[in-house]
RNA sequence: GCGAAAGUGGCGGAGUUGGUAGACGCGCUGGCCUUAGAAGCCAGUGAGAGAAAUCUCGUAGGGGUUCGAGUCCCCUCUUUCGCACCA
């Protein structure tokens, strides 16, 4: 017989939801903790992957209001985006219509899993009461001067008339209509999260954040110290500014590279003498149109072109030629490279390959280098040559003296460069949120008034006619009045990158109603920081980020007192199926609706949060998951059997008098029953440090079914004596106490069938007693050289002396020592017996 | 290419500070129960040798530190994630 599970959850669901249990309150005695999950993309349906991240979320909010925490859980949909407009476009319908349909099913799905969630704070990032806020943002960004307008290089379609993002561009190409993509350059909307560089590297606002996404997030920002130089042209006064880490080298410098996007190779294309098909022309299209991880891979050929043009290295007035390659980068440092072709890996093989002069100016003090004979550039620190006045410092420590000189003769100065570059935020979609900008002949840029907010996405627009924004043909929304002098205008009709919307709605849970503001800084402050977020390793730059930047910039607004926006984060792993990640193109996806309706929540919980530790991958399996379903049937079946026992007996547990009576009672007890008493009490010990400080749920539950096979190994319960007993049912009642976490529809069945009045959360956590964890004995395994060679029991207060002595009694140990000396034996307390022997 | 992780039986995984490798679960094998099946229950299960006691090998591969290494150090390989317009 399987246990009722349908009933059992439907019952409680109801219950719950009846009570308003996971309704958190704004003001209370109790103290709040804030759990949060990475709000889903409503793509349909929930995937495995929302299970197991909502499974470890709930369990959470469950043990946290077991602890007697006020806690909120909220829920919400990330629900602009590009795939929504294209799966609308297909489907020759409306992304808010199939959007809204989707969030539909996504919640009835969360009901169905039982999941602990507010409802009462839900938000939906396209509705205007959300977006509406988004483009408010905006404003304050532009205000405080962190967005602003700069023309960017774009995957560009001409076909489609469309920027293509990287994962749309397959082999050069668009995915739509295969015709080859271009770098088109573009005016786009950029947000400064350069100017939180600095703050972003400090991470001691977070109190429990993995180790490696704080190292990724380091490694994206990307600090480095440094000098920029200034190059006069030879034949005018343009300035090249480079930025190097390597000012020790800067006598070495032969050329000059360049990327093609850099603006003074802009202006040299537009000049006469270089026609639109000139060999110069060709080579820039060629290059911009590669993409950059190819570019910049060093397996990548170095190409270049000399622009005929020259620069003067100020150290030393020499001329260097000027040329424009393939593995600079406009993005990063100045957007320009001195190149020291002696001592740098990729200058060196671009000098070669084009018989560029090279110079050395660090000597290796071990081997002399001689430079018609090198293979490959000398990077390590060396002794100065060919330095002028710097000839024979050490390299690395003559690159503060270079440094200064240089700042002091005005040839350039100590700088730092980080490799984050400014958030652009433009998109040319519809699905998404409009930027409130009017572009006036007159006016200029010119900010949409609060009032006029929330602009909203015009309905009445022509989705998949053309492939170009459809915002552009919504004549009627794009024509408007200048709010400055009435004259027509015209809206901005980019919209925003999801990202905005993800960035600041975990602060819209605090206040999801208001009207006025985002979010009354009194609830802001009341429940943020997040306690514990809880998402995927993908986001661990990006998303994260981006928020991280956004809450220091709500901060700097007051908005918010803390400094960041998530205490705590827990990156869970993916769910697999044969290896691969689990999905829809891999087409090994398996549905959670299935799996619930043939074995319940409670099963599907208990094996996801089985399967793995919450950070790591978990592998999907069938037969797996029919184990955490026997192991329900397991629990069921016990207080099914013992019933009457355990009704009767739990309630006499809870009087204050049966302890001592019991405790009196020792010796009357059997050996078995002793063990069995201790199982409880280590169960509940291990169970709550693996969950409180250990976030490790697999071996919580390992442990309550090891438990569970040690109540089951106790045959002759009606022979037990009184005490016994009492000491039985104890140990039946810690299960589903402790289960509440993970199982907790079963759990909350069975509080309720032995006789408990109150909810399972309300019962507070389980207490074990250390009296009932001390051994009298303890089990010393004997290593010679480290190999096991035998065990001994010992009572617990016996001396070191004693232990050698029992050790080197046992016969497989005499054995093995035979004609051997024992040089030294180690002991270590409760633990083992080492003996080194020759 | 750059950045970050991971690699333990047939499988998922355990092993918290260097101290009995393989907890717990799945699968498999044998048995009980049953008209039969399902379910359930009991026992066994890293590899090799041995009647057994016990011994040898074993944590991706190679080297090192240590009385003792899955755990620490160095090198190599493989897989996964991210790389700025997927969210």
């Amino acid at each position: 017989m399987e246990y009722p599970f349908e009933q059992i959850e439907k019952k409680w669901q109801k219950i719950w939801s009846d009570k308003k249990i996971f309704n958190a309150k704004n003001n209370t005695d109790k103290k709040n903790y804030y759990v949060l999950s990475m709000f889903p993309y409503p793509s349909g349906a929930l995937h495995m992957g929302h299970v197991s991240n909502y499974s470890i979320a709930d369990a959470i909010t469950r043990y946290k209001m077991m602890q007697g925490y006020n806690v909120m859980q909220p829920m919400g949909y990330d629900s602009f985006g590009m795939p929504a407009e294209n799966f609308a476009i297909q489907h020759n319908s409306h992304p808010r219509i199939t959007t809204d349909q989707n969030i539909e099913i996504m919640r009835k799905q969360f009901d169905m899993m039982g999941f602990g969630i507010d409802w009462e704070r839900e938000v939906s990032t396209c509705h205007s009461d959300y977006y509406k806020w988004g483009q408010w943002f905006f404003k304050k960004m532009y205000e405080k001067g962190l967005a602003y307008k700069k023309r960017s290089f774009q995957n560009w379609c001409d076909n489609c008339q469309t920027v293509l993002a990287n994962e749309q561009v397959e082999d050069g190409k668009c995915w739509r209509c295969s015709s080859v993509v271009r770098q088109k350059e573009l005016e786009q909307w950029f947000f400064k999260i350069t100017e939180y560089a600095e703050e972003l590297l400090d991470f001691s606002g977070v109190i429990d954040w993995p180790e490696r996404v704080k190292t990724m997030q380091t490694n994206w920002i990307g600090k480095s110290f440094g000098t920029e130089i200034w190059f006069r042209m030879e034949d005018s006064e343009d300035l090249i500014k480079v930025f190097t880490t390597r000012p020790d080298t800067i006598f070495g410098c032969t050329f000059m590279a360049l990327p093609p996007e850099h603006p003074l190779v802009t202006n040299w294309l537009k000049l006469k003498e270089e026609p639109e098909n000139s060999k110069m022309h060709k080579f820039c299209d060629k290059i911009m149109n590669e993409d950059t991880i190819n570019r910049t891979s060093e397996d990548t050929t170095k190409e270049g072109i000399f622009t005929g043009r020259f620069a003067i290295n100020p150290v030393n007035g020499e001329k260097v030629q000027i040329w424009i390659t393939n593995y600079v980068l406009m993005d990063y440092g100045t957007g320009a490279v001195m190149a020291v072709p002696a001592h740098d890996q990729r200058d060196f093989e671009f000098a070669k390959k084009y018989d560029i002069p090279m110079k050395l100016v660090i000597q290796n003090p071990e081997e002399k280098l001689i430079l018609e004979e090198m293979k490959e550039a000398y990077t390590e620190p060396g002794i100065l040559v060919n330095s002028d006045n710097f000839d024979g410092l050490e390299s690395t420590e003559s690159m503060t003296s270079i440094s200064e000189w240089m700042t002091e003769n005005n040839m350039g100065k100590v700088t730092i460069t980080y490799r984050l570059r400014d958030w652009g935020v433009s998109r040319q979609r519809y699905w998404g949120n409009p930027i409130p900008i009017i572009y006036c002949e007159d006016c200029g840029t010119v900010l949409v008034p609060d009032e006029d907010l929330p602009i909203k996405l015009p309905e009445n627009v022509q989705l998949g006619k053309t492939t170009q924004n459809p915002l552009l043909s919504a004549d009627d929304w794009v024509n408007v009045k200048c709010p400055k002098c009435g004259k027509p205008a015209r809206r901005e009709t980019d919209t925003m990158d999801t990202f905005v919307d993800s960035s600041w709605y975990y602060a819209r849970y605090a206040d999801p109603k208001n009207n006025e503001m985002p979010f009354s800084k009194e609830l802001a402050d009341n429940w943020l920081p997040v306690d514990q977020y809880i998402g995927g390793i993908e986001h661990a730059v990006m998303h994260l980020m981006y928020a991280r930047f956004f809450h220091k910039f709500m901060r700097d607004l007051g908005m918010v007192n803390s400094n960041e926006p998530f205490a705590r984060l827990l990156t869970q792993g993916m769910v697999t199926k044969d290896g691969a990640k689990m999905g829809k193109s891999k087409n090994n996806a398996i549905d959670p609706q299935y799996i619930v309706d043939r074995y319940g929540s409670d099963t599907v919980r208990v094996f996801m949060l089985f399967a793995s530790p919450p950070d790591k991958d978990s592998e999907w399996s069938d037969e797996g998951v029919k184990g955490a379903f026997r192991f329900l049937n397991r629990v069921w079946r016990l207080f099914e059997e013992n019933l009457e026992l355990i009704k009767n007996i739990s309630v006499t547990l809870s009087d204050p008098a049966m302890p001592d009576r019991i405790e009196g009672s020792d010796n009357k007890l059997c050996a078995e029953i002793k063990k069995l008493r201790y199982s409880t009490h280590f169960t509940i010990k291990k169970v709550l440090n693996d969950i409180e400080n250990r976030m490790q749920f697999n071996t919580a539950i390992a442990a309550i079914m090891e438990h569970l096979n040690n109540v089951y190994s106790i045959k002759n319960v009606e022979t037990l004596n009184v005490a016994e007993k009492v000491i039985f049912v104890e140990s039946c009642v810690a299960i589903p106490h402790l289960m509440y976490v993970f199982a907790p529809h079963l759990s909350e069945e069975l509080w309720k069938i032995i006789g408990e009045e109150n909810l399972l959360h309300e019962a507070g956590l389980p207490k074990f007693n250390e009296k009932y964890l001390i051994q009298d004995e303890i089990t010393y395994v004997i290593q010679i050289m480290g190999k096991v060679r035998g065990k001994i029991n010992v009572s617990v207060d016996a001396t070191d002396d004693e232990i050698k002595k029992l050790a080197l009694e046992v016969e497989n140990v005499t054995k093995s020592l035979e004609g051997k000396e024992i040089k030294k034996m180690i002991i270590v307390p409760k633990k083992l017996v080492s003996i080194v022997a020759k």
